[in-house]
DNA sequence: TATATTTGTAGCCAAATAGCTACATAATCA
DNA sequence: TGATTATGTAGCTATTTGGCTACAAATATA
């Protein structure tokens, strides 16, 4: 195992996902963002910096607060990634199992 | 840390979302599968536990074979959080991005 | 300037992860 | 039936991870 550091494994852990949700609506401290959950300040901290590698997220330091904003189109990769698999479950085979489901309710009903 | 066990960390690992790529493509046996690895067979064996486990993948034996294929409707879940996002990175925000830096390419051309 | 505030860093730890080899189990085939 | 094939399970290991406490650094306030 060698140490990764992608979008993929950022998300894979419900802190940093939490985190960047809250950025999605609104730019916050550093502090803010520790607050909004019972982990330490320090292990928020890190996570930051773990965000910050993968680029979903920015800091910009305003006097000795620091702002973390949302990147976004960095999400798009993991976005693109999907991609391979939406027309898959767009696809005529998903319809079927509507379809099918769908019988089955109305049989259900009748 | 606890064990998670959700669709987010099964594609945090770079071998898992190479596995979903296969079969993305076709459904396959767990040991065609594992010849598109350098790894392991075994290691391979509990990746696929793992997507199962998450319901990405489903298996279906059939005789001594044991066939895998992907349920690209989980996949959704993962799509739908990423949906939160994709509305940002779709705003007037990012499209200013975009003028300004083709006005910036515009500039360097003339 | 001394104190308080905001944040990151260092260093430690328990648990999880991905990997391996050896072995078990079950289904074909000769 | 005995050998072969396909696959999973057991058990071990090194590394990574997420978490914590204590401390450092830098900025603001009294």
């Amino acid at each position: 195992m060698k140490l990764r550091r992608d979008p993929f494994q950022a998300i894979a852990d419900p802190t940093r996902r939490a985190i960047l949700v809250l950025l999605a609506a609104q730019t916050m401290t550093a502090g803010a963002i520790a607050d909004n959950f019972a982990t330490a300040r320090p292990t928020i901290s890190k996570h930051m910096q773990i965000l910050s590698e993968c680029e979903l997220i920015e800091a910009s330091q305003q006097g000795r607060e620091i702002f973390y904003q949302l990147r976004a189109d960095k999400m798009k990769d993991i976005d693109q990634w999907l991609g391979q698999f939406r027309k898959i479950w767009e696809s005529r085979f998903d319809q079927l199992d509507n379809i099918l489901s769908n019988l089955q309710t109305k049989k259900d009903e009748a």
